[in-house]
DNA sequence: ACGGCTTGCGCACATCGTACGGACACACGT
DNA sequence: ACGTGTGTCCGTACGATGTGCGCAAGCCGT
């Protein structure tokens, strides 16, 4: 071993990379991280040693801080759902603007972060996360402050966000679709829409349905298509679980 | 022994064990066991060697069927779409129960297969398979003569579908935690609830509703809130998109 | 000074999807 | 009769994954 080894300091003389000053590592850090690259590089990317190299640690120093990947995923959902809002109601009247603007907002939290439905068909949304708890209180608060019972309220709840998770699934695995394709909307449905057309030959219906749209069904449409979906589905609501209604 | 032997030849003489007199695996046979081993043991114990140890075959020997493993789950999930029952309408206001129908069809068929549902955000319902073609045509024939344009028919069937591949996943979720607890509906639910209200503390309404359904929330509830939710869609579905509602 | 506690990590193992090339049985042109 | 495909099957191998285990090293109370 030479005698100038600290001018050029060998990895073995080197002070440890200055080790424990404070942990270097937090669950907080490691779900941001990984929430990150979940959108940035889909759901197919995220694996533990990924995850370790971004954040400058080995693959397995993770599970000092997370039990193991299913619950680092459960951990990032919640941190999505935080994402939603809820606006608030001043009057009585007003439940059903908040709770279309909380159908939004999930919405495009959702879409925002479409890898998650991969994701709910495991975890749900029954996993007692704070933030998940957070949102369905604020959301039976909207209707119960709308004159809902806490039952009806409960119902209403469920009925909407079913309808909303349910869109956006179908929404996001076309996204995520789209997005590995690699081309733009246009060039998609363009090469698609022939396939399409050859597998409703025998569906007139759907044929006339895709000729009706050809080229079109670009984000506009689908928004539109969820409003309306909405509000029939916010229309039933007020019917059947409302006495006002 | 009759004479004529031939038919049932020995082991020894038989000519080769009738290797390619014609093709001892087809696409058919692996998708039907590949849902077979998906309905007994779920998504994660879907391996392609596995499968083929299933079918008397080498690992890699479903790969001159199928191009990958992504495409034999399209295959399978189509399979599950084939399973959902339309009624026919009789009279023109035959549709709704036509529709109420379907919408239980299918989410008893993806509470039969709940390992769906994680398979839903990475195919969507867009794929083209021929299954969810002939489902998708039958339900919009159910809502055209129940008097709906083709258009609404579409929104209609968007928004039920939505309502329902939603409850159903967060339903089908909760089978799937179930069984990989290995305990009874009542085990897991009393388990749980205490995790519950503590994560229930700050939040006064969904502490009143654990409350209410203190070892409730079985089958049955679940039964009657998907019933009472589908009822809400339809309703808003008759009242905003038709002009008979 | 010393021993426990917490945090991080290198290594190893089992398992996965699947590319590749060979083997085998048939169909067919010559 | 004999090559020459052609379609089917599989043994092997490669790279990647989740994660259990044991060691190292800083920190803290004694």
């Amino acid at each position: 071993m030479p005698a100038d080894e600290q001018q050029v300091p060998s990895v073995w003389a080197r002070p440890r990379p200055q080790r424990r000053d404070h942990p270097a590592l937090s669950r907080q850090q490691i779900v941001s991280a990984a929430l990150q690259l979940l959108d940035t590089e889909g759901i197919d990317a995220l694996s533990m040693r990924k995850l370790g190299t971004r954040l400058n640690a080995g693959a397995t120093s993770m599970y000092t801080h997370v039990a193991n990947k299913d619950e680092l995923l459960e951990l990032v959902v919640d941190e999505v759902y935080g994402e939603v809002e809820v606006p608030a109601t001043g009057d009585p009247d007003g439940w059903r603007t908040a709770i279309t603007g909380c159908a939004h907002s999930l919405r495009t939290t959702i879409l925002r972060h479409p890898w998650i439905v991969s994701v709910l068909g495991e975890t749900g949304l029954a996993y007692l996360g704070p933030n998940v708890m957070r949102l369905m209180e604020k959301m039976l608060a909207v209707f119960e402050e709308g004159g809902f019972g806490l039952q009806e309220a409960d119902q209403a709840m469920n009925t909407v966000v079913a309808y909303v998770v349910g869109i956006s699934t179908s929404e996001a695995a076309t996204l995520t679709a789209l997005a590995r394709s690699g081309q733009s909307e246009q060039e998609w449905t363009q090469r698609l829409l022939p396939a399409a057309e050859e597998a409703a030959r025998d569906h007139p219906r759907l044929r006339r349905l895709y000729a009706g749209q050809r080229g079109r069904r670009v984000r506009e449409d689908r928004d539109d298509g969820f409003r309306l979906g909405l509000e029939c589905v916010l229309e039933g609501v007020t019917a059947r679980l409302t006495s006002t209604g």
